[in-house]
This record gives structure tokens, sequence and C-alpha cells, in this order.
DNA sequence: ATACCGTTCATGCTTTCGGGTGATTTTTGC
DNA sequence: GCAAAAATCACCCGAAAGCATGAACGGTAT
């Protein structure tokens, strides 16, 4: 609109007002008194140090300002906990069975040969033939060496 | 010195030999040919244009300039492979000591008690006492379900 | 039909682990 | 200096793990 532009200009206008009330204001001046001449230069010196001001003031608000764009790095921790993948690679070349894997997560869970017995129904002879077969592939020799390799080798989380 | 200190004020000095030859063109003129009346607002509205000009000069030099600073937080991913910190709190509140933390850091690699014993230079008898003492510790039952809490809690990497 | 693999199960035996009890020495904190 | 905690050690014993050997069954590929 009309009225949003003429924002716009606000220090133009004010500007533009100052110097014709000062004109008017010396006109007047001029028809009530009779100036003396060797007073000219006291006029223009006031209008020199008003107008100086003017312009510094327009100077000021019409700046923009320098705009300084600072970066700050945040650091974020990533915590891969629910983004484990198995190494099938490492697994197909291992050899190990889906049994032989599920009774080495159960083992690696804590549990007992015969809480692990229990958990898949099936004998505790059943689950130190499962062991021993999975010692053998890994090549070694307990059940806490099986663990720690497995996890090195991310055969399980 | 003197001279240091005038170039301090370049600019003030600048401005006012500006108004001084002014009004000594001003003057000469004045002199030379019969001034109009009417002219003298010409006039002015010159030295009005151009002492704002100078203003705005003066300012754009002598104002520092309007820093706005912004400030641009980027996130950086960061994935703690090989950062881990031990949970000392944790630690603390389960009153693990440094020999027991010891312990079950080479239980979690996977060694005998025997050859714990060999490692740390103490008898089996000592191992087997701090393996009690962790699992009590750690209210476990065998040291599978002590090596899986512990990494749980982040006692041991 | 045969061979192979995975899964399950059994038995006997050995080794390792873990609990209980007790003691001594060293270190730490007040 | 003293009390408490930590570290070390011993012995006894049952539980659990691990090894060796063997067998049966079902599914799959040749």
């Amino acid at each position: 609109m009309a009225f949003r532009q003429l924002g716009k200009y606000k220090h133009t206008i004010g500007y533009g007002i100052s110097l014709a009330i000062l004109l008017f204001i010396l006109k007047w001046l001029q028809f009530r008194f009779v100036i003396i001449d060797h007073a000219l230069e006291i006029y223009i010196g006031a209008i020199a140090v008003i107008f100086t001001a003017l312009g510094i003031w327009l100077a000021l608000k019409l700046a923009r300002p320098k705009i300084e764009t600072v970066v700050v790095e945040k650091e974020v921790y990533i915590t891969p906990a629910n983004d484990f993948a198995t190494n099938d690679e490492e697994l197909a070349r291992l050899g190990l069975s889906k049994r032989e894997l599920e009774v080495l997560q159960l083992i690696a869970e804590g549990l007992s040969n015969q809480e692990i017995a229990a958990r898949l129904y099936v004998s505790l002879n059943t689950i130190k033939t499962h062991s021993s077969r999975i010692f053998e592939k890994l090549d070694v020799k307990r059940r806490t060496q099986a663990i720690e390799k497995a996890k090195r080798l991310n055969l399980i989380p």
C-alpha cells in the first residue's frame, strides 16, 4: 500500500521537511529584519553544522549492520546401540548352523547349559554337543572365549 | 607527538577546511557579482546538500560498523568407536575394587582362572576368591553372567 | 539307493568352576 | 597408632563345563 511505501522513506522525508522549515525561517527573518550582510557567514555556518549532523544521523540509520555468521560445531555422540548387524560372511565362513548360533547367543546371555536346554526344549546332552561343535568351529577352548570371539567377529550383538 | 595527534582528527580538520573554503567562495562570488536576492535559497540548498553528504561521509568513517553476530550450530556426529569410558559411577556404586575389575576384564577376555593367576602372579585360590567377590557384587551366578552384566553396565569394554 | 549334513540323545570320564570356611598380610584412611 | 578394607592364600567338596565315543532320525542332493 501507499502507506507502507511511505515508511520506507521515513528518513528522507524527515530530511526534506527539515530543509523546508529552515528555508522558511530564514526567509521570514529576512523579511522581518534587515539582515546585515556580514552576518551571512553565521547563518551559513549554522546551516552547515545542522545538515552535517543530519547527514550523520541519516548514515547511522541507513547503514546496514554487517552480519557475521559464526559456526559452532556441536558434537553429537551416536550410540550404535540397536544397530547390530550379524556378520553373515564370517558366519558362513565358520560354518555355524542356525541352532549353533542360537545356543551361542544364549551362552553369551549368561545361561547355563541346563538353562539353555530347558529354554530350547532339548536335553542337556544336546546342548553340550552344540557347545563342543561351537568351540570347534570358533577354535576356542571355553565358553568365555567363544563369547569374546563371537562379539569381536560380530556374530552376536 | 604533535603529528601523531593530528592524525586522530583528520576528518574533523577536513570538514573544517571544506567549510572555510565554501565560505570563501561564497564571499568571493558575493563581491564579484551582485547576488540576486531570490537566488539565496539555491545557495542554501546547495550548502545543505553538500554538508549532508559530508556528514554521511563522516559517519561512515567514524562510526564503527555495526556487526551483528549470528551463531549457527552445526551438529557433528561422532561415533565413539574406540572411546570406551568406564562407568565410574556404577563402579563406585557396586563397590568393585581395582583388582576385582582387573580380574573381571581378564575373565571377559576368555582366560581361565589358572591363566589369570599366572598373568597376575598370584595363586589360583586368590583368583577364585576374587571371582566369588565379583559375582557377589554383580549379583550373578557365573562368569558368563558377570561378563554380560559388566558390558551392559559399561564396567568393561 | 546312497552319502552327507543337521539335530538330537546317551554314557563315562576329566577338568574347571564356584561356594564355604578360615587365616594372614598389606594397604588405606582417620 | 588403630580399625577397616583390600589382597592374598589354603583346603574341602559339589556343581558345572567340557571331552570322547557312539548312535538314531529326518531332510536333501546325487
